[in-house]
DNA sequence: CTTATGACTATGA
DNA sequence: TTCATAGCCATAA
């Protein structure tokens, strides 16, 4: 049985540890479409309000800024649970993905998934 | 089917 | 570095 999209960015975000973050992008790639990174963003707006165990404040664009998404109630208020985690911003109120962005073990290899145009 | 929107990303100026 | 534009694809009407 095959997972649904939003199933499968859970997947990816529940794996986040604490003090580290990810981007639309990474999660996209890791499904092996980067181009549903976007997707990944409507996956988590998608979210149950159940507040299942989605560390979704720990997901962030590419170029480190949050998103402020209605999950967390502002800007503030996700940028304060990263903080809480050990997370340190930027001085422009940005975090440095270079030492924060998490990938799993098996980043950057895909051993399935979608084969080549073959 | 078309049109509009979006928790995005890459490129150009 | 910031700002604007193009590409992308699923969802909603």
């Amino acid at each position: 049985m095959s997972l649904s999209f939003p199933q499968r960015v859970y997947a990816i975000v529940a794996r986040v540890p604490r003090g580290r973050v990810i981007t639309y992008g990474a999660i996209a790639q890791l499904l092996g479409d980067p181009r549903n990174a976007r997707q990944v963003g409507w996956a988590m707006a998608a979210t149950p309000r159940r507040t299942p165990p989605i560390p979704a404040h720990r997901v962030i664009n590419a170029r480190g800024e949050l998103s402020g998404g209605p999950s967390f109630g502002g800007y503030d208020i996700q940028r304060k649970m990263l903080e809480a985690e050990g997370v340190v911003f930027m001085e422009d109120g940005r975090v440095d993905l270079e030492h924060y962005l998490w990938l799993p073990r098996s980043a950057g290899v895909k051993p399935s998934g979608r084969p080549p145009s073959g």
